[in-house]
Order: structure tokens, then C-alpha cells, then sequence
DNA sequence: TACCTTTGTTTAAACGATTAAATTAAATTG
DNA sequence: CAATTTAATTTAATCGTTTAAACAAAGGTA
């Protein structure tokens, strides 16, 4: 940053009067045994006065290694992106690594392009919320040996690495607390989508209601992503016209709780006060919603932490390990 | 990402049998007059075929370019910076440039570090949203001549480059439309901070409030971005005892306004409804408040485009332009 | 003293692209 | 048809590191 010209390690290795190959030594830490320890010295202070900063092309074509990972999120606009962001970027950052964010929105073809962007950029590993309609993609990676880890959902009867929410148990245990709380007409909104995750979430509903004989008959509503705020307001009111006692919603993400919430608003149901909403994922903005909502709550430090090791492990020793866990949250309630 | 070894020009050069300089020119769009267009066709082919993807350290080492620029965003959380965000990947993609994301959650420390981090990773240039007490290293950053440009917050009285809202006539305009709709005892809830677009948005709201003869005694209250949630509730409180007639509450920030409304929510302020919201920023979650919120709404593409398009030329043509620019939003009013 | 270790340092070849300059082949000209 | 121009391609240096291997000097040993 300094105006003058780049330095490097050229220029310290004139300045402290010995051959680059040292000085490359010296600050990476290696052959320290072999060095007088005054020369190390006083190449480490050329280098600090200087205000050395290692080429990071020079250095990344020469070691085939970025210490950068890339992290491709299914919507940067969905608070649940930014928290996993968050807890995915301090983890790294203790193990000395980078991240580089990327979004999909949802995209199939995005979520291509990203893949390559990223490999093309030479990071070292991958942390990936994955697109619907994406396994072919992640097979085709998963084959290449490339270091990489899904998160939040995954495929069911693949070898893929991932580290996933036991989503099944979040609707399940979501439901389960409804009947608890005496509600008998439960509707459902979830998205539209074969992603493996959501699937579970409606498996983890009916279960719920078939267990305590209560029917999911035009229950369960499926929101198409193209459609998000139009089609919940249709669906929600579709579910009040065929069940007039309907005294509960269960809403399947947070951005759908978040339009969810709009429709109670818009049709002022939130003062008669007599649908209970419950939610997966955490997110801020309930709080400002005019009754409490409780919801199920992943445990994503958990599953930030775990990936990121598992990750780093995979591209350090390069062994053939894989990981495949679920982890189980907890219902928060208001 | 074949499974085989990575493809390189080389390869690509035997296999068409031609030199690595030509598959360089064609691949790159040089000389293009020069080089026979069946060779040309069949490089591309070859190319293409084999899956070739330029090892970005190799060519940046040699270019000196990255194509890739850094956004420093102040606080990720904040649904303000992923909007920010959208607009700046989506418009840098035009110009195949990618974009490395990431956040100083408001320290200061973290700033320093991320401008170090992206000049180290050579990236190309930077999108800035300032911290608090960032001034000397953004001093530092302009007078080494790195292309950058300051976006939503900058500092008076500098030869920097930025292109922020008109912050002073955001809350200016606010509180006309506040004192419009008959609101005599206005409380202005904004952040403890010597940003300079804070500062005018409290110059806003005062001199409206002058303008119309209204007081501000005590109705301005600055919160510690430390203990937000905590102050927000003080704060209100103060003013809700100060004035028993308090009949408007002005946010200077959509992250303000969420802890607001929080705070009206916990103590039912939003059923008597007596008290209007006004909000500077625009933000999701203001539809699931129980009362409509009006806001100030900056023109975010027109600043994003405009902030990519002068940093892109300062990159490209390593002119001395400066940009200083103050664009202006408009109420949305519900 | 001659030989072998150990210590401390340097040499020089990579990594995979770009690009100015050189070279060769083909076409044109007088 | 030799000279010249133009078209098409190649050669080789370069970017800034890393790192195996070579080397030199000093110390130890028999």
C-alpha cells in the first residue's frame, strides 16, 4: 500500500544482503534449523519495514494453494444466508483462511456458473447450500475429488458430503408443540420443490398429524418460488375457506414466514389473535411481528463449525474421508 | 473440473498443433486479424472440447489484473447491505468482474484488516461503505492512487471519491411529511456516531423541525451501536415520558427502526396506534408491522451503477478523475 | 592432514500464462 | 524472378514466488 513500488521479496533480499530462496525461507517458517537465527532476524525486520506483502499470484501458481474457500448460498437475501455467512467466516478465519460469498438466488444456471467461477479462482474448497435441480452438478464435483461440503441441504442415497439440519425432526418437533398447545387444524405452507430438505419438512408435518389423528387433508400448501408473495396469500386463503377453525400455520422457511406474516397483517389477522404461527429458522424480524411466534432453530454454529473442519482436514491431508451428519436443533418458544 | 489432470494452454497447443502464444491470441481476442480464421476455429474447438479454464494466479501474475473487485460492506446483517450488494454483483457481472464480499461489522480493526486482505488478494479495486474512524486509512488508501470508490457514507471536506444519498434531505423530507400529517411532538431516534451521514440526517430532521416551529428539545436520541437493543428501549421510554403527547417516532436506520418497532410491539404501543413510524432506508419487514411505515428510499441501483461504472473506468483507464456525487431518494409513503 | 559432518546459504528450475520481437511463408510488385 | 510487402506463426523472456539440489565454510574425527 505504500506509494512507492511493490515490494518483494527481491528487494528484501538486496536490502538484507542475502538470496531470495532465504528470505522465502525465513518468512514462511521453514528450515529455521538451518538458519542463523541473526539472519532470520534481520530479514523478518527488512521485511516489516519494508511492509512486505507477499504476491498472492506469484505465491498461489507457484503452491497451487489460495487459502481462500468458497461459500455459494441459495439466496444472500434470506437472513438465514447472512448468519450462516457470519458464523462460516470467523470459523475459517482462525484457521487463517478466506472466503469468497457467493449467491445463486435460487438459480440452477447461477449456481453452475458458480461452481466454475470459484474453481477457476483456484479456491481450495467448497461450502454449499445447493439449488434445486443441482445434484448432477455436485456429482460431477463429487467425482473430481474437490474438496468441498454441503450444508443446510442435500441429496438422500448419494456419498456426498454434507452436514445438515435433521429436518424431518423440525417439523415433526414444530407440529408436535401445535397439537401440544391444544391447535387441531394445522395448515402447512411450504415450498414447492423437490429439494430433499423440504420434502423431509412435509414428511416431519404429516407424521406429526397422522400420530395425533388430525387431518393434513388440503393441509399442507406448496408456494411456488416464482410466485412467493402472490401464492401465499392465494394458499392462505384457500386454507381459511375450507377449514373456517383453521387455529394454526406452520410456515416451512423464514421467508415464507416473512410473507406469511405480511397476508396476517394485510387481512388484519393478527389481532383476533386465534391462528398460532410457528416458524423454522430463527429470524429478527419476529420479533416485530404483534404476537410472539415460536420456531424450530438449527444449530448453526454447530453445523458452521463442523464444516469448516471438515473441510479444512480434506484439504490439508487429502485424505478420502467423507461426512454425512445430521444434527438436531431445538423449538424455541415464545 | 474433468477428472483428469487440469487442461492448459499447452495442451491445448499440442493438440492443435500451433504454438502457446497463438492459443493465448486467439483465446484472448488478440491479433485476431492476423491469424487465420481456420487455425482460430480450430483452437476454439480444441478449447472448448477439452475443457480448458485459464489458471487465474498464472494470468494474473502476468496481467497484473484480477478482475475481481472488493466490496467492503459495513454490517452483512443489515438488510441494506445485501440489497447493496445484489446491485453491485449484478452490475460488475456486465463487466465480467466478480466480486469479493465482505464485512467489518462496524469495526474498525476488521476495516483495516479487509483493506489489507482484498489489496493482498490483488483485487482490481474497491467498493467501500466506510466504519466509523475509517478516515486515515481511507486517506492512506486515496493517496496511494488504488481505485476505490466510498458508497452511503463518507467523510466532508476530502478529495475522495464517493457517491452517497443526499442524507440531510432524507430526514429533512421525513420530518416535512411527519409535521404534514400533523405531528407536533416528533422523536428522532438515531445513532451515537460521528459518521458524517448520521450527522446530516440529524441536521435534517432539526432544521425541519425549526422550520416549522416545532421542538427538538430532548427529542433527539443517539443510541451506542454497542448496547442497541438496550438503548433503543431507554431511549423511548425517555421520550414517551418527556412528551405524553410524543405523536411521531423518526428512525435514521433501518436497523434503528427493526429495535423500534420491537420496542412498540413489546409494549403494545402498535394498538393504540397513536404514535406514526417514519423510517430512513427501505427494508422487507416494515409489512409485518401492525400500522403501514412510510420511508425514505435511496436510489440504490442508480448508486451502484453509477459507483461500478466510475470504478471500472478508473480501472481501466487509469485516469485522475474523482467522483463526488450526492444522489437523491424519494419518499414511499403508506 | 585428509575426510566426513554439520551448518548456513545460494543457484536455478519450476508454476502457467502473456506478449514483444523474431521468424517463416505466402502474396504482390516492378 | 528478385525484392518487397503482408500474413501467419513461433521464440523466448517475463511476472514473483517456492523449493530441490548444489555449494561453501566451519567443525569434528581418525
Amino acid at each position: 500500500m505504500s506509494k512507492t513500488k511493490k515490494i518483494q521479496l527481491k528487494d528484501i533480499a538486496e536490502e538484507a544482503n542475502v538470496s531470495t530462496a532465504l528470505v522465502s525461507y525465513v518468512l514462511n517458517g521453514r528450515h529455521l534449523n538451518r538458519i542463523k537465527k541473526e539472519t532470520a532476524d534481520r530479514i523478518k525486520e527488512v521485511a516489516k519495514r519494508l511492509n512486505y506483502r507477499p504476491n498472492h499470484f506469484a505465491k498461489g501458481l507457484k503452491t497451487q494453494k489460495s487459502n481462500t474457500i468458497g461459500l455459494i448460498l441459495a439466496d444472500l437475501d434470506n437472513p438465514f444466508s447472512t448468519q450462516i455467512t457470519r458464523i462460516i467466516e470467523s470459523e475459517l478465519l482462525s484457521y487463517k483462511y478466506n472466503v469468497l460469498i457467493g449467491s445463486t438466488y435460487e438459480k440452477e444456471d447461477k449456481f453452475k456458473e458458480l461452481i466454475e467461477v470459484f474453481i477457476n479462482r483456484q479456491v481450495d474448497g467448497l461450502i454449499i447450500l445447493p439449488t434445486e435441480n443441482s445434484k448432477i452438478e455436485i456429482e460431477r464435483l463429487h467425482s473430481t475429488n474437490f474438496p468441498y461440503v454441503l450444508m443446510d441441504r442435500y441429496f438422500p442415497n448419494t456419498s456426498f458430503n454434507y452436514i445438515v439440519n435433521d429436518n424431518y425432526f423440525s417439523t415433526y418437533s414444530a407440529t408436535k408443540q401445535l397439537i401440544k398447545n391444544n391447535r387441531k387444524k394445522i395448515g402447512f405452507i411450504t415450498l414447492q420443490s423437490n429439494l430433499f430438505h423440504i420434502i423431509e419438512r412435509k414428511r416431519g408435518f404429516i407424521k406429526a398429524c397422522k400420530e395425533a389423528e388430525i387431518t393434513t387433508e388440503n393441509m399442507v400448501k406448496e408456494i411456488r418460488l416464482a410466485h412467493f408473495d402472490e401464492d401465499v396469500a392465494k394458499e392462505i386463503d384457500a386454507l381459511r375457506q375450507e377449514y373456517t377453525d383453521l387455529d394454526a400455520i406452520l410456515f416451512s422457511t423464514d421467508r415464507l414466514t416473512m410473507y406469511g406474516l405480511k397476508y396476517m397483517i394485510q387481512h388484519q389477522l393478527n389481532i383476533t389473535n386465534n391462528i398460532e404461527i410457528m416458524a423454522v429458522d430463527e429470524a429478527k424480524f419476529y420479533d416485530i411481528y404483534s404476537s410472539p411466534i415460536s420456531y424450530y432453530k438449527q444449530p448453526l454454529e454447530e453445523m458452521g463449525q463442523k464444516a469448516v473442519q471438515f473441510l479444512i482436514s480434506k484439504i490439508n491431508e487429502n485424505n478420502s474421508d467423507i461426512i454425512q451428519e445430521t444434527v438436531t436443533g431445538e423449538l424455541v418458544i415464545k
